[in-house]
RNA sequence: GUGGGAAUAGCUCAACUGGCAGAGCACCGGACUGUGGCUCCGACGGUUGCGGGUUCGAUUCCCGUUUCCCACCCCA
């Protein structure tokens, strides 16, 4: 038998419907923040995931699938087409996306989105990583995914779009009926103030790390600030003594981080700094958040996200400050507190064809219906009639409609609500209305 | 990538120390040919994840492998 690959899967009805109730109330609250929808494409050139998520990441360096494109001409032929394709293997390098924020970047250069001012994207789909699978963690998963991003003159770099986004968030959660999440939140500065944080972090280290774990002494000399992350409750009062970001923000980073903040508070959003707070891709400056979870084991973070207002010229592109989120749509399905039953359409009436000829008269019926924009499931003449009320009862149907020789013959048709029993003749014409009653 | 656990019917799980692979639910049919849910009866359903080894004999023991789960790493 042929299997879904590794750390893929199947989403199956009933299951569907909780997706779908997902993405229909995020496009609705995405709508009320003047928000639209852009879809790029799921594999880009891999270059731009170097660049712009950063060599170094683990996203980069381990877990992307990339693979080299055929050549457009062969080598041995012509010259390659592409000017920046590999001379040798003539194919271009590709790489599946395993984040969005690159790509919406790219097509933000590539379109010249700055001639719009202020630009609020979001963006649904799936995303691939290369990592070994567990609970809420999938090899292709799917982020729904926003940025406000554009000029400086146009706001974007605008204390008050972090708040916006962060408030926006807080009201999908709660409009999802999520309970208990927690917003985490703090700011990593800008590439000066992480840089001099760094120096610090190295010099303050270099005296403890001996005494630390194995991956904090590994962590030290690949990426310090992780160190941070450390869970080892021996490190922690190593830990605790520490250099912190905060201490090293500038004037300009700590005012706009103390204005995020203020903005928070005014509009009623509660949230917890957490100096310990630092992110995995390289472009982040500023304002970092979580958004955690606590049903969801060690892969407690249902969202993340933060400013990145160097992205755009690390991809080549002008100045444009930025700030966005990706959402883990896997984890907030699995955090959601609604049954995929509850959230699924029932049919309103099952149209039940009984005897020979009435397969005809059955979907005339329902045609009928489905055009008055009610939910039809349709049986076939061949059941008989107890067949056709499981089948009815199984759909969940609120009614069953029967239409055998007598009612064809009346025009005028048996309707039963399935659920009370009661049972009642009702005339073609005003079948609609009294199944929507 | 590292460590641990698991895998038996569509689903949830049994099977004593190595001795005929089972149950409940679901599904299908009948009791009941135009009135469902309840009840009763019957039928269907298996390469015991896959491959090898030990043995007269393996779901059971051993080795390998795949996948899932848990944790690490990291992230959403």
């Amino acid at each position: 038998m042929i299997k879904a690959v590794r750390g893929t899967r199947d989403l199956l009805p009933p299951e569907t419907a909780m997706w779908n109730f997902v993405e229909e109330t995020a496009r609705d609250v995405f709508r009320a923040y003047n928000f639209q929808e852009i879809r790029t494409p799921i594999f880009e050139s891999t270059e731009l995931f170097a660049r712009g998520v950063g060599e170094e990441t683990d996203i980069v360096a381990k877990e992307m699938y990339t693979w080299e494109d055929r050549s457009r001409k062969s080598p041995l032929t012509d010259a390659p087409h592409e000017a920046a394709a590999d001379v040798l293997g003539g194919g271009q390098s590709l790489t599946l996306r395993p984040e969005a924020t690159a790509g919406i970047v790219r097509a933000y250069i590539e379109h010249k989105l700055w001639d719009r001012g202020l630009n609020k994207l979001y963006c649904i789909g799936p995303m691939f990583r290369r990592e070994r699978p567990q609970k809420g963690r999938y090899r292709q998963f799917y982020q729904i995914d926003a940025e406000i991003i554009g000029p400086a003159s146009a706001g974007s770099d605008s204390p008050a779009r972090d708040a916006e986004l962060l408030e926006m968030l807080a009201t999908l959660l709660d409009r999802l009926g999520i309970a208990g999440w927690n917003l985490e939140l703090n700011s990593v500065g800008c590439p000066n103030d992480r840089e001099a944080f760094n120096q610090a972090l190295r010099k303050a280290l270099e005296p403890v790390v001996g005494q630390m774990c194995a991956d904090c002494q590994r962590r030290a000399v690949t990426n310090p600030l992780r160190v941070f992350d450390c869970k080892v409750p021996a490190d922690q009062p190593i830990i605790e003594k520490l250099p912190r970001i905060s201490q090293f923000l500038d004037e300009p980073c700590r005012r706009h981080f103390d204005e995020v903040q203020q903005i928070l508070t005014k509009v009623g959003i509660p949230f917890s700094l957490n100096d310990r707070l630092v992110r995995g891709l390289d472009y982040y400056t500023r304002t970092a958040f979580e958004f955690t979870h606590g049903a969801l084991g060690a892969q407690n973070a249902i969202l993340g996200g933060g400013r990145y207002d160097g992205l755009s010229e690390a991809l080549g592109g002008p100045p444009a400050p930025g700030i966005g989120f990706a959402i883990g749509e896997d984890r907030l399905v699995m955090s959601l507190p609604q049954s995929a039953e509850s959230v699924l359409k029932k049919p309103d009436v099952y149209v039940a064809a009984l005897g020979t000829g009435m397969n005809g008269e059955a979907a005339r019926l329902a045609r009928e219906l489905r055009r008055e924009n009610l939910v039809v499931d349709l049986g076939d003449e061949g059941f008989r009639l107890k067949k056709s009320f499981e089948a009815a009862t199984r759909a969940g149907a609120k009614y069953i409609l029967i239409v055998g020789e007598n009612e064809v013959k009346a025009d005028a048709f048996a309707l039963k609500n399935l659920a009370s029993g009661e049972q009642v003749s009702v005339p073609r014409g005003e079948l609609a209305q009294k199944i929507r009653a």
